[in-house]
DNA sequence: ATCGCTGCAAAAATTTTGCAGGTAA
DNA sequence: TTACCTGCAAAATTTTTGCAGCGAT
């Protein structure tokens, strides 16, 4: 997978901070979480399970326990989960504190991601939970389109 | 799955139409094919691919053949993907003209759906493009949360 | 010491594909 | 007629799960 070149000034969260931020959700640090975590720390774009696994030092740890580990990791909050038509779900790290609350441009000829910072305000949302009855309301936006490089 | 009881004016369309818009982008009009757009037309909210297989007359056509058609139909622009978080694609007819600008507020624990009409200008979408060297850029945005039925 | 986590292997679930025959236009 | 479409079956891909043993706290 190609990756459009728009470099986005990231904000890359330490490790340790990661790690605890784990354990204050009462879940274990342990060899393939702290790996899974420093591989996605590294990496300021979405990545597939099969990405982080085969990034996995000496392909040490199982697949399976890498899906085990997103899925917790999404539950704590600490990833989020995109999905790019291409039958594959990625993860991303959410910062702390953030609330996850930017989005991606994705390339719909070479699946190249730039992170995008506009959004709309939380006034949408409140709005349509009042509306609905529907409570804790968040949202997932992605913008598609033709990347320079993939244009003509 | 359940349903979160709101209903939403929906102009629903006509079959023919929807053949005619099949014929235009020159395919075929199949037994199949019309089936399924039958089926997306009365049923208001995203349909799984195994839903559609399932409410087809007398099980008549190969689930493949439902797949293939859902690629067909999305390269055609007639119908939308999306995916909810349980795995599975689902799909909804695109009207005619509209662009498929609206969206959905799901249910995280039933997966009932709601149609929702709030959505940002295409303002924001032109500037993204523009900033990012972007050609046609679309959207897709999901609200997600908790419905009245499952609060509590 | 305890409970959760992991590897392994198997299975389940989702989606794609090859091929031979059938059908819409 | 002819190119496209379909069913069938098999395979590829993605994800989940059971179980026995290991390991973080």
């Amino acid at each position: 997978m190609k990756t459009c070149s728009h470099q986005h000034t990231h904000k890359r969260q330490e490790l340790p901070a990661l790690t605890d931020r784990l354990r204050r959700h009462a879940r274990k640090i342990t060899g393939p979480r702290a790996a899974i975590l420093e591989i996605l720390r590294q990496h300021p774009h979405p990545l597939t399970t099969k990405e982080i696994f085969s990034e996995m030092p000496r392909g040490e740890c199982d697949l399976a326990t890498v899906y085990r580990s997103m899925h917790l990791l999404e539950k704590a909050g600490m990833v989020k989960r995109f999905h790019f038509y291409d039958g594959a779900a990625r993860f991303e790290l959410v910062e702390e504190g953030s609330d996850g609350h930017y989005h991606h441009l994705v390339c719909i000829r070479c699946s190249g991601v730039v992170k995008v910072e506009e959004c709309f305000s939380a006034e949408i949302e409140k709005k349509i939970a009042a509306k609905n009855g529907f409570k804790a309301v968040t949202h997932k936006l992605e913008f598609f389109g033709v990347c320079p490089n993939c244009q003509g």
